[in-house]
DNA sequence: CGATTGACAAACCACATAGTTTGTGTTAGG
DNA sequence: CCTAACACAAACTATGTGGTTTGTCAATCG
């Protein structure tokens, strides 16, 4: 059953990666999540804190479900990362997750909005996108004797991921009538020329 | 002689840059301006306006010194375009675009912020971007015997600048303790890999 | 030399919005 | 059954902010 609680907590992140936190309006996610400022602040201590949760909970369970778990679980790493990276460009199906890619990632945006702005938000957003990074880093680490001898992991890692990113503002600037997929076949191709 | 248009256009810049434009405060920008409301309204008839105007001026003069003229000029469009690419990661030593890695890209970050919720912004962002990546696939086209038959200029020009606004957001999260340099270098490898 | 216009300054205003306070019905515990 | 805590609702408030209006001083023009 879903409670006020998790209610405030979707219509926060719904309401934040279509508009950013700045943007968003307060009474509207209490409109959308059929309550009131009471309801909110029993639960909340301010939007931020509202704000902060929302993120952890969404992009941090995304996180864990499409990276860290199947990278950790699979017996051919590089088989399951270029199958998640393919993944990327069928996010559409996520429901959960709610991804459109006209908004573009949910991770980039607050990212772009917050990093520099707020520290609290800074540390949060720092936090998510090094797990993830550390995922990818672990999957390479675990077929290192498969890539060529002068591939950096770590660089590797973070020029994967930062692709990605990329290809959702390319998405974004383009208002989601352009599909990533392209770009993430490119991706996949950068991947295979690692290999020995 | 910088006249107070200028100034404000500057300012403006610059604090959109590094606080968005929903946060950027307009008395800031008229107080860093040295000046007043009616100041402002003298020259723009809305703080969006003059937004508009800061970032079709500042942007755009940047793609066009820094990709659209010298890709169109070189001899050698592969050799400028890698240059380029080198480049990106020291863009610091720009001082007139005011470049700092922990603020991040500021054509990613207005595209972040405004695509999606502005159509005015979106309009102008959008332009830019495409003059971006219109240099770019211009490049390629010139050198097309020299790249492998099958690959898609169109889709290695926008992995290209996906990639690069990727590794800015990259920094932007790590508070701009990392450089961009290495995923600039990855970049460079895939770009090479391109040559027949 | 008077009048008009341009280039601003400074005070003002309307409004949106995050956060507070008070109120109310319902449930749980003694 | 009575009371107290909980889970909210609804009205209120303080304030930040974009935008307007009025005022002023200097240059220009007839």
């Amino acid at each position: 059953m879903k409670t006020l609680r998790d209610t405030l907590i979707s219509s926060m992140y719904t309401s934040m990666y279509k508009h950013g936190y700045h943007a968003t309006n307060l009474n509207d996610v209490l409109l959308q999540a059929d309550t009131s400022k009471g309801g909110m602040y029993h639960y909340f201590d301010s939007k931020q804190t509202l704000a902060l949760v929302a993120i952890e909970t969404y992009v941090g369970d995304y996180i864990h479900r499409y990276w860290e778990v199947p990278l950790e679980k699979s017996e051919n790493p590089l088989q399951t990362l270029i199958e998640q990276v393919r993944n990327v460009a069928h996010l559409k199906r996520i429901e959960s997750f709610g991804i459109d890619f006209r908004y573009g990632c949910p991770l980039n945006n607050f990212i772009q909005e917050l990093s520099m702005t707020d520290e609290t938000f800074g540390g949060l957003l720092n936090a998510l996108f090094m797990r993830w990074e550390g995922a990818i880093i672990q999957a390479f680490t675990r077929i290192r004797k498969e890539l060529k001898i002068d591939v950096n992991i770590a660089h590797a890692a973070s020029f994967i991921i930062a692709s990605i990113e990329g290809s959702f503002t390319y998405a974004k600037v383009h208002h989601g009538e352009r599909s990533i997929q392209p770009m993430m076949e490119e991706l996949i191709v950068f991947i295979h020329s690692l290999i020995r």
